[in-house]
DNA sequence: TAGATTGTTAATCGATTAACAATC
DNA sequence: TAGATTGTTAATCGATTAACAATC
């Protein structure tokens, strides 16, 4: 069951998140897909077609269950499982991850942080104590982690990635902002930070041209 | 000059900083749109393509001249503007964002943090104190802010939000992992910290799924 | 001139939207 | 039964890729 559009499982996240809030206020027992998409800024088409990727979740002529959609896009998404997660670089970045709210409910387990500074290693962050970059390798087999996060200075990336491929992970969340050049089985996603808000101030900016010249 | 992509905005922004890093070892003065595309994992039609909806700066048969090239981009982007930011939240994520290096070489310039809660107005985050969230619109008014980040609890995301409208801002980035219900002439961009991850737990259990039927 | 590489057009691919039969 | 809403198919839209004439 592959095919699913990236942009799918993203806003599975976005309904499931609603969802939960749905549940806690004993609110409505059954949604449609008009109302959901309609919560979260998505059309009804589209609340549809990503479910319809999972199964049939909903009852015609009446909606969705919202304890149930809430529990399948658990499954669908793994909530229900542990990944456990090793972050490199206790910067400020690396500092708010570990302390990140938002993880926890998802499965998202950040067990170890590193970081190659020794005024740094040490350090209490969140429940952790940050590790030298040396134990890496030994705390990633040990405990079989698959997922890492890369929060370290741009130079300084690219040598830990490969120290993190070598030590056995398959993916990788990259704060970074550089390409990695890793093996093509190892999983990469950006999270670009500047770019992203630059695409902010470029559309700003194609307003304020549009409205100058109307 | 509309009708750009978003991921075209995006990958503009990593050519550039592929060629600032070029220029200051001063290395190959003429790059084609193969060797950048595979430096920064692009295809070679893609930069092409990317660069074309603003103008030719290769030239043919030879490539293009790094340093203009890195200049057009700078131009394009908007990177010697000045983009005043405020910040709304002074938690973990929000200061990392005000010390985060990234920012100022593409104009993007946090000029206040504010915050809600009495035992952070006051602290020094980065080079800025923090100020009262009371304080958020005469800031707007007097310096003619834009754009505005959100880095508060999501249960306070929605009532900043609309504090920011009023007081003039026309673009957001909202870190807060709620659907922000805004007028439409407001531009919003979400950075959803969890859903990319799940993006890649899930890939990732695609991947082992798929190995284990082979 | 021969080789390289651009800028652009056309073809392909993928994701979103619209429409509607099925059915609660 | 009439009204509502799903799940799905077909149509549309948008972005990427391939191909190639132009030209340095």
């Amino acid at each position: 069951m592959d095919g699913v559009p990236q942009p799918t499982i993203e806003r599975l996240v976005i309904y499931y998140r609603y969802l939960k809030k749905l549940v806690a206020h004993d609110d409505d027992k059954v949604i449609s897909s008009l109302d959901l998409g309609h919560s979260v800024g998505v059309s009804a088409a589209q609340v549809r077609k990503d479910l319809s990727y999972f199964g049939e979740f909903g009852c015609k002529g009446v909606g969705y269950n919202v304890s149930n959609l809430k529990k399948s896009l658990e499954q669908i998404l793994g909530f229900n499982q542990n990944w456990p997660i090793v972050l490199v670089g206790a910067g400020n970045i690396g500092r708010a991850l570990v302390n990140y709210p938002g993880f926890k409910v998802m499965g998202l387990n950040i067990i170890a942080i590193f970081d190659c500074d020794l005024d740094k290693i040490g350090n209490r962050v969140g429940g952790l104590i940050v590790k030298s970059n040396k134990e890496i390798e030994r705390v990633i087999k040990d405990k079989g982690v698959e997922l890492a996060i890369i929060a370290v200075p741009v130079d300084e990336a690219q040598g830990v990635a490969e120290k993190l491929v070598k030590a056995g992970i398959k993916a990788i969340w990259n704060i970074a902002p550089v390409t990695l050049k890793l093996p093509d089985n190892v999983l990469v996603y950006y999270e670009d930070l500047a770019s992203s808000l630059v695409t902010l101030t470029y559309r700003l900016s194609q307003k304020r041209l549009k409205a100058r010249s109307n």
